[in-house]
DNA sequence: GCGACAG
DNA sequence: ATCTTGTCGC
Protein backbone atom coordinates (compact mmCIF):
# COMPACT_ATOMS: atom_id res chain seq x y z
CA UNK A 1 0.00 0.00 0.00
CA UNK A 2 1.46 2.95 -1.01
CA UNK A 3 0.47 6.62 -0.25
CA UNK A 4 0.62 9.22 -2.62
CA UNK A 5 1.07 12.76 -0.96
CA UNK A 6 1.72 16.53 -2.83
CA UNK A 7 5.13 18.19 -2.51
CA UNK A 8 4.02 21.31 -0.29
CA UNK A 9 7.81 22.25 0.29
CA UNK A 10 8.19 22.09 -3.75
CA UNK A 11 4.40 23.86 -4.43
CA UNK A 12 5.22 26.45 -1.66
CA UNK A 13 8.15 27.86 -3.82
CA UNK A 14 6.01 27.44 -6.76
CA UNK A 15 3.36 30.16 -5.20
CA UNK A 16 6.15 32.21 -3.58
CA UNK A 17 7.70 33.09 -6.99
CA UNK A 18 4.17 34.02 -8.11
CA UNK A 19 4.26 36.89 -5.88
CA UNK A 20 5.48 39.55 -8.06
CA UNK A 21 7.96 42.59 -7.26
CA UNK A 22 6.62 45.70 -5.14
CA UNK A 23 3.81 43.01 -3.68
CA UNK A 24 4.12 40.93 -0.67
CA UNK A 25 2.31 38.38 0.48
CA UNK A 26 1.80 36.47 4.09
CA UNK A 27 1.78 33.04 5.67
CA UNK A 28 -2.13 32.92 5.59
CA UNK A 29 -2.41 33.62 2.00
CA UNK A 30 0.48 30.83 1.03
CA UNK A 31 -1.37 28.17 3.32
CA UNK A 32 -4.61 29.32 1.66
CA UNK A 33 -2.93 28.51 -1.28
CA UNK A 34 -1.95 25.21 0.00
CA UNK A 35 -5.34 24.61 0.71
CA UNK A 36 -5.95 25.74 4.52
CA UNK A 37 -5.06 28.63 6.63
CA UNK A 38 -3.99 25.54 9.47
CA UNK A 39 -1.03 25.13 7.34
CA UNK A 40 0.50 28.88 8.22
CA UNK A 41 3.10 27.46 10.57
CA UNK A 42 4.16 24.98 7.96
CA UNK A 43 4.81 27.51 5.57
CA UNK A 44 6.80 29.43 7.94
CA UNK A 45 8.87 26.23 8.10
CA UNK A 46 9.61 25.53 5.03
CA UNK A 47 10.63 28.97 4.02
CA UNK A 48 13.06 28.80 6.76
CA UNK A 49 14.14 25.92 5.79
CA UNK A 50 15.42 27.10 2.38
CA UNK A 51 17.07 30.34 3.80
CA UNK A 52 20.15 28.58 4.33
CA UNK A 53 19.95 26.67 1.39
CA UNK A 54 18.92 29.19 -1.88
CA UNK A 55 17.96 32.20 -3.28
CA UNK A 56 14.13 33.02 -2.69
CA UNK A 57 11.51 35.96 -2.73
CA UNK A 58 11.37 34.99 1.03
CA UNK A 59 11.02 38.87 1.89
CA UNK A 60 7.66 39.33 0.22
CA UNK A 61 6.13 37.01 3.05
CA UNK A 62 4.94 38.91 6.05
CA UNK A 63 2.46 38.54 8.96
CA UNK A 64 -1.17 38.50 8.55
CA UNK A 65 -1.55 41.75 10.61
CA UNK A 66 1.24 44.07 7.75
CA UNK A 67 4.45 43.28 10.43
CA UNK A 68 7.28 42.43 8.72
CA UNK A 69 8.11 38.33 10.22
CA UNK A 70 11.99 38.16 10.88
CA UNK A 71 12.29 34.53 9.57
CA UNK A 72 12.76 33.11 6.10
CA UNK A 73 15.57 35.68 5.09
CA UNK A 74 19.70 35.74 5.73
CA UNK A 75 19.78 39.23 7.88
CA UNK A 76 16.13 38.99 9.57
CA UNK A 77 13.22 41.81 9.91
CA UNK A 78 16.42 44.64 8.80
CA UNK A 79 17.18 42.73 5.45
CA UNK A 80 13.34 42.18 4.45
CA UNK A 81 12.81 45.80 5.06
CA UNK A 82 15.61 47.31 3.05
CA UNK A 83 14.66 44.87 0.65
CA UNK A 84 11.07 45.10 0.26
CA UNK A 85 11.60 49.50 0.94
CA UNK A 86 13.42 48.48 -2.29
CA UNK A 87 10.93 47.65 -4.34
CA UNK A 88 8.74 50.28 -3.69
CA UNK A 89 6.96 49.03 -0.41
CA UNK A 90 6.60 51.84 2.52
CA UNK A 91 7.47 50.76 5.75
CA UNK A 92 7.43 52.61 9.14
CA UNK A 93 8.07 50.56 12.45
CA UNK A 94 8.26 47.27 10.97
CA UNK A 95 4.86 47.75 9.30
CA UNK A 96 3.98 48.05 5.60
CA UNK A 97 2.18 50.96 5.12
CA UNK A 98 -1.48 50.28 3.36
CA UNK A 99 -0.81 46.77 3.47
CA UNK A 100 -4.05 45.44 1.33
CA UNK A 101 -2.88 47.74 -1.49
CA UNK A 102 0.34 46.09 -1.63
CA UNK A 103 -0.80 42.23 -0.55
CA UNK A 104 -0.94 39.33 -3.33
CA UNK A 105 -2.93 36.69 -2.80
CA UNK A 106 -4.45 35.37 -5.86
CA UNK A 107 -2.08 32.43 -6.57
CA UNK A 108 -2.72 30.21 -9.21
CA UNK A 109 -2.99 26.83 -7.23
CA UNK A 110 -5.14 23.86 -7.02
CA UNK A 111 -5.00 24.13 -3.51
CA UNK A 112 -3.99 20.41 -2.71
CA UNK A 113 -4.64 20.10 1.28
CA UNK A 114 -8.36 20.32 -0.26
CA UNK A 115 -7.73 17.00 -1.76
CA UNK A 116 -6.32 15.47 1.18
CA UNK A 117 -9.84 16.76 2.74
CA UNK A 118 -11.69 14.83 0.31
CA UNK A 119 -9.65 11.52 0.86
CA UNK A 120 -10.09 12.19 4.47
CA UNK A 121 -13.85 12.29 4.43
CA UNK A 122 -14.25 9.43 2.19
CA UNK A 123 -11.66 7.40 4.73
CA UNK A 124 -14.40 8.46 7.24
CA UNK A 125 -17.14 6.52 5.55
CA UNK A 126 -15.22 3.50 6.24
CA UNK A 127 -14.53 4.01 10.09
CA UNK A 128 -16.71 1.44 12.08
CA UNK A 129 -17.00 2.02 15.99
CA UNK A 130 -18.17 -1.98 16.38
CA UNK A 131 -15.69 -4.53 17.22
CA UNK A 132 -13.98 -6.30 14.82
CA UNK A 133 -13.31 -9.14 17.02
CA UNK A 134 -14.17 -9.19 20.79
CA UNK A 135 -11.35 -11.15 22.12
CA UNK A 136 -7.88 -9.75 22.32
CA UNK A 137 -4.52 -11.60 23.28
CA UNK A 138 -2.02 -8.94 21.99
CA UNK A 139 -1.51 -5.36 21.59
CA UNK A 140 0.67 -3.40 19.02
CA UNK A 141 1.89 -0.05 19.84
CA UNK A 142 3.00 2.53 17.68
CA UNK A 143 5.30 5.65 17.23
CA UNK A 144 7.59 8.01 15.57
CA UNK A 145 10.82 10.13 16.17
CA UNK A 146 12.53 12.34 13.72
CA UNK A 147 16.14 12.87 13.20
CA UNK A 148 15.13 15.87 11.19
CA UNK A 149 12.42 17.39 9.66
CA UNK A 150 12.43 14.94 6.80
CA UNK A 151 13.66 11.57 8.43
CA UNK A 152 11.39 9.70 10.12
CA UNK A 153 12.09 6.66 12.56
CA UNK A 154 9.13 4.41 12.92
CA UNK A 155 8.95 1.69 15.61
CA UNK A 156 6.12 -1.35 16.41
CA UNK A 157 6.23 -2.88 19.62
CA UNK A 158 4.09 -6.39 19.99
CA UNK A 159 3.00 -7.13 23.52
CA UNK A 160 0.78 -10.40 25.08
CA UNK A 161 -1.68 -8.41 26.92
CA UNK A 162 -2.14 -10.99 29.88
CA UNK A 163 1.51 -11.52 30.51
CA UNK A 164 2.41 -8.20 29.50
CA UNK A 165 5.46 -9.41 27.87
CA UNK A 166 6.97 -7.95 25.12
CA UNK A 167 7.27 -10.23 21.83
CA UNK A 168 8.94 -8.23 19.34
CA UNK A 169 10.19 -4.63 18.17
CA UNK A 170 10.74 -3.60 14.59
CA UNK A 171 12.16 -0.04 13.58
CA UNK A 172 12.06 1.44 9.76
CA UNK A 173 13.41 4.41 9.06
CA UNK A 174 12.09 6.38 6.07
CA UNK A 175 12.19 9.94 4.50
CA UNK A 176 9.26 11.51 5.16
CA UNK A 177 7.53 14.10 2.17
CA UNK A 178 5.32 15.56 3.86
CA UNK A 179 5.56 18.58 6.71
CA UNK A 180 3.63 18.14 9.44
CA UNK A 181 0.57 20.30 9.91
CA UNK A 182 -2.31 19.96 12.57
CA UNK A 183 -5.57 17.63 11.27
CA UNK A 184 -2.87 16.19 8.30
CA UNK A 185 -0.40 13.86 10.64
CA UNK A 186 -1.70 10.77 8.83
CA UNK A 187 -0.17 11.77 5.79
CA UNK A 188 3.39 12.64 7.23
CA UNK A 189 3.01 9.44 9.53
CA UNK A 190 1.28 6.70 7.94
CA UNK A 191 4.01 6.02 4.74
CA UNK A 192 6.78 4.88 7.62
CA UNK A 193 3.69 2.88 9.81
CA UNK A 194 2.31 1.23 6.82
CA UNK A 195 6.19 -0.15 5.63
CA UNK A 196 6.38 -0.90 9.57
CA UNK A 197 3.14 -3.24 9.57
CA UNK A 198 3.15 -4.69 6.40
CA UNK A 199 6.54 -6.24 7.62
CA UNK A 200 4.89 -7.39 10.38
CA UNK A 201 1.99 -8.75 8.40
CA UNK A 202 4.27 -10.91 6.14
CA UNK A 203 5.83 -12.56 9.71
CA UNK A 204 2.57 -13.06 11.21
CA UNK A 205 3.22 -10.76 14.02
CA UNK A 206 0.37 -7.80 13.43
CA UNK A 207 -1.32 -7.77 16.79
CA UNK A 208 -5.13 -8.29 17.36
CA UNK A 209 -5.21 -4.16 18.28
CA UNK A 210 -3.02 -1.25 17.80
CA UNK A 211 -2.53 1.55 19.73
CA UNK A 212 -1.13 4.52 18.00
CA UNK A 213 0.37 7.87 18.90
CA UNK A 214 -1.98 10.44 17.27
CA UNK A 215 -5.95 10.66 17.62
CA UNK A 216 -8.43 8.86 16.31
CA UNK A 217 -11.80 10.04 15.52
CA UNK A 218 -10.73 12.62 18.03
CA UNK A 219 -10.00 14.67 14.84
CA UNK A 220 -12.75 17.58 12.84
CA UNK A 221 -13.08 15.37 9.84
CA UNK A 222 -13.24 12.11 12.23
CA UNK A 223 -10.33 11.00 10.54
CA UNK A 224 -7.10 11.04 12.50
CA UNK A 225 -4.03 9.20 12.11
CA UNK A 226 -5.32 5.60 13.81
CA UNK A 227 -8.49 5.47 12.13
CA UNK A 228 -7.04 6.70 8.59
CA UNK A 229 -4.30 3.04 9.63
CA UNK A 230 -7.04 0.61 11.27
CA UNK A 231 -9.17 1.09 8.20
CA UNK A 232 -6.11 0.94 5.65
CA UNK A 233 -4.98 -2.13 7.50
CA UNK A 234 -8.39 -3.71 8.40
CA UNK A 235 -7.22 -4.13 12.00
CA UNK A 236 -8.79 -2.67 15.28
CA UNK A 237 -7.18 0.64 16.36
CA UNK A 238 -6.95 2.54 19.35
CA UNK A 239 -5.88 6.82 19.19
CA UNK A 240 -3.98 7.76 22.22
CA UNK A 241 -2.71 11.42 22.56
CA UNK A 242 -0.79 13.78 25.22
CA UNK A 243 -2.83 16.42 24.14
CA UNK A 244 -6.03 17.23 22.10
CA UNK A 245 -6.51 17.85 19.09
CA UNK A 246 -10.53 18.08 19.12
CA UNK A 247 -13.65 17.81 21.31
CA UNK A 248 -14.47 19.27 24.81
CA UNK A 249 -13.87 18.04 28.25
CA UNK A 250 -13.19 19.99 31.56
CA UNK A 251 -10.02 17.86 32.60
CA UNK A 252 -10.16 20.08 36.36
CA UNK A 253 -9.80 17.50 39.68
CA UNK A 254 -9.52 14.19 37.91
CA UNK A 255 -8.39 11.54 40.16
CA UNK A 256 -6.22 8.58 39.39
CA UNK A 257 -8.17 6.34 37.11
CA UNK A 258 -10.85 8.45 36.12
CA UNK A 259 -12.56 7.97 32.69
CA UNK A 260 -14.49 11.61 30.99
CA UNK A 261 -16.41 11.68 28.26
CA UNK A 262 -15.35 13.81 25.35
CA UNK A 263 -17.96 15.53 23.50
CA UNK A 264 -18.25 16.68 20.19
CA UNK A 265 -18.51 20.29 19.91
CA UNK A 266 -20.60 20.08 16.78
CA UNK A 267 -23.44 17.83 18.24
CA UNK A 268 -22.89 16.38 21.61
CA UNK A 269 -22.21 12.93 20.84
CA UNK A 270 -19.46 11.16 22.90
CA UNK A 271 -16.60 11.24 20.86
CA UNK A 272 -14.13 10.14 23.29
CA UNK A 273 -12.69 9.99 26.97
CA UNK A 274 -10.05 11.72 28.68
CA UNK A 275 -8.06 9.09 31.13
CA UNK A 276 -6.21 9.82 33.95
CA UNK A 277 -3.64 7.10 34.21
CA UNK A 278 -1.20 8.14 36.75
CA UNK A 279 -1.57 10.62 39.63
CA UNK A 280 0.94 13.27 38.88
CA UNK A 281 0.20 13.35 35.10
CA UNK A 282 -2.00 15.00 33.10
CA UNK A 283 -4.80 12.97 31.40
CA UNK A 284 -4.31 11.31 28.13
CA UNK A 285 -7.01 11.62 24.93
CA UNK A 286 -8.14 8.39 23.87
CA UNK A 287 -10.63 7.72 20.95
CA UNK A 288 -11.45 4.77 18.67
CA UNK A 289 -9.32 4.81 15.69
CA UNK A 290 -11.67 1.63 14.25
CA UNK A 291 -13.02 -1.70 14.31
CA UNK A 292 -13.20 -1.09 18.61
CA UNK A 293 -15.84 0.80 20.67
CA UNK A 294 -15.04 3.54 22.64
CA UNK A 295 -15.66 1.44 26.25
CA UNK A 296 -13.11 -1.25 25.11
CA UNK A 297 -10.10 1.20 24.11
CA UNK A 298 -10.57 2.46 26.98
CA UNK A 299 -10.48 -0.72 29.11
CA UNK A 300 -7.24 -1.73 27.32
CA UNK A 301 -5.61 1.60 28.14
CA UNK A 302 -6.28 1.57 31.58
CA UNK A 303 -5.14 -1.63 31.66
CA UNK A 304 -1.97 -1.33 29.76
CA UNK A 305 -0.88 1.81 31.31
CA UNK A 306 1.75 1.47 34.09
CA UNK A 307 2.94 5.32 33.90
CA UNK A 308 1.01 7.92 31.74
CA UNK A 309 1.12 6.37 28.38
CA UNK A 310 -0.11 2.88 27.49
CA UNK A 311 3.19 0.36 27.76
CA UNK A 312 3.42 -0.79 23.58
CA UNK A 313 3.39 3.55 23.20
CA UNK A 314 5.93 4.11 25.93
CA UNK A 315 8.18 1.41 24.46
CA UNK A 316 7.63 2.25 20.80
CA UNK A 317 8.29 6.03 21.56
CA UNK A 318 11.61 4.65 23.35
CA UNK A 319 12.78 2.28 20.70
CA UNK A 320 12.13 5.01 18.12
CA UNK A 321 13.39 8.08 19.93
CA UNK A 322 17.14 5.92 20.60
CA UNK A 323 17.70 5.26 16.92
CA UNK A 324 17.07 8.21 15.88
CA UNK A 325 19.04 10.28 18.46
CA UNK A 326 21.62 7.67 19.49
CA UNK A 327 22.35 7.79 15.87
CA UNK A 328 23.05 11.40 15.65
CA UNK A 329 24.71 11.42 18.74
CA UNK A 330 27.31 8.95 17.67
CA UNK A 331 28.06 10.77 13.96
CA UNK A 332 28.93 13.58 16.30
CA UNK A 333 31.47 12.02 18.54
CA UNK A 334 33.04 10.47 15.57
CA UNK A 335 33.56 14.08 14.06
CA UNK A 336 34.76 14.82 17.31
CA UNK A 337 37.65 12.65 16.97
C1' DG B 1 -3.08 39.73 25.88
C1' DC B 2 -3.31 34.43 26.33
C1' DG B 3 -4.02 29.86 25.00
C1' DA B 4 -5.23 26.62 21.25
C1' DC B 5 -2.95 24.08 17.74
C1' DA B 6 -2.41 15.26 17.39
C1' DG B 7 3.01 14.63 16.16
C1' DA C 1 7.89 15.90 16.78
C1' DT C 2 12.35 19.01 17.97
C1' DC C 3 14.25 23.51 19.15
C1' DT C 4 11.12 27.43 17.64
C1' DT C 5 7.69 28.32 11.96
C1' DG C 6 1.80 31.86 12.57
C1' DT C 7 -3.21 32.67 13.05
C1' DC C 8 -7.40 32.74 15.31
C1' DG C 9 -10.72 33.30 18.81
C1' DC C 10 -11.73 34.32 23.36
Amino acid sequence: MVIDVPDLRHLTLDYLHQVPRGKVTTYRALALALGDVVASRAVGQILAEFEALEEHPSHRVIYNDGQISPYGVVGGRLSKADRLRAEGIPIVGWRVQHFEHYLFECFRTERPLLKLRKMQSEISQLVSCEPLRDKFRTAGGVDLSYRDDWHGVGAYVLMNIQSQEILSIDIAEQQVAFPYIPSYLAFRELPVLLSLLETARDDQRLADVILVDGSGILHPRQVGLASHLGVILNLPTIGVTKSKLYGEVSIHGMKAGEVRAILDPENGRKIGAAIKTTERADPIYVSVGHGITLEMATDLVLRLSIRKLPVPIERAHQASREMAQGVKRVTQQSLDL
